[in-house]
DNA sequence: GATGCGCTTTAAATGC
DNA sequence: GCATTTAAAGCGCATC
């Protein structure tokens, strides 16, 4: 069991801890700054699950995208959804 | 339904889907500095799988500190019946 | 101010609190189940990410379904992903 | 690109997904129960809100008497340095 | 492979 | 009562 604990090593996690607290706030800041962007646009009348929709496949491969359609493709003839 | 977008709306979806992407980019800046920092905590020695508990753990205590500050006046009203 | 609660009242309040926290339990145990057929299925070689669509798509109506992809089909028109 | 699933392969498939579909609808009905108790505990006077607050107060308690637990054994692990 | 984190989606509450 | 805003649950991703 530890009795007494360096003074300067306390000091030194309570700054990792208030700087990533720090971080972790900007972070809060963005998400709602982009919660914004999308109210906007939903009051423009786009659909937003559409939009997110769209995020996703152009941050994706266009490759990956395709695999993806066809695997789903796959599954839906197996289950005959087709 | 729809079929057609003329070019002013199509510039507008651009424009939010860019504004979007670019806040998520910036987020995940963030999300690397936050990194760095963790590595740099790592580096003198600290013990990254703690400190993000004491993190958890400080974020708790001030949501619950609000909470409960609201509840007791909500109690009132609860227990307060007709 | 309250002063006093009345017994009974405070019980009534008890037992529905601990009558949700049992059902709120229940849930989580079929989540768990839920995770299980999942992993089991994953171990035959299966896609998650893909079984998970194919669930949302037969619980939605196809006329629903055909809506969503045509919108979708729109906006990457708007957005030169054609 | 695999483009053909056996019929053996098929049922396996749609056994999983009908196992799935299963415990979701489960999942519904317990939640539905939880509406049930809801709807009685308002019936009786008390503030919905409230109980809601109280139960993830509950949970938050329970969760950061265990996390403290642990974190204790951990601090000294991380203030323990080399 | 498991756990934690953040996002998405749906349900509830409040204000018009 | 309807619609907007907010909270809870579920889901998916990234990390370790």
């Amino acid at each position: 069991m530890i009795d007494v604990i360096d003074v300067d090593t306390k000091q030194k996690l309570k700054n990792f801890v208030e700087r990533i607290e720090r971080l972790d706030e900007e972070k809060r800041n963005i998400a709602d700054d982009t919660k914004d962007v999308m109210s906007e646009a939903k009051s423009f009348g786009f659909d937003l699950p559409t939009i997110r929709k769209i995020i996703r496949l152009r941050k994706m491969d266009s490759q990956k995208a395709m695999e993806e359609e066809e695997l789903l493709d796959l599954y839906k003839q197996a289950l005959d959804m087709a």
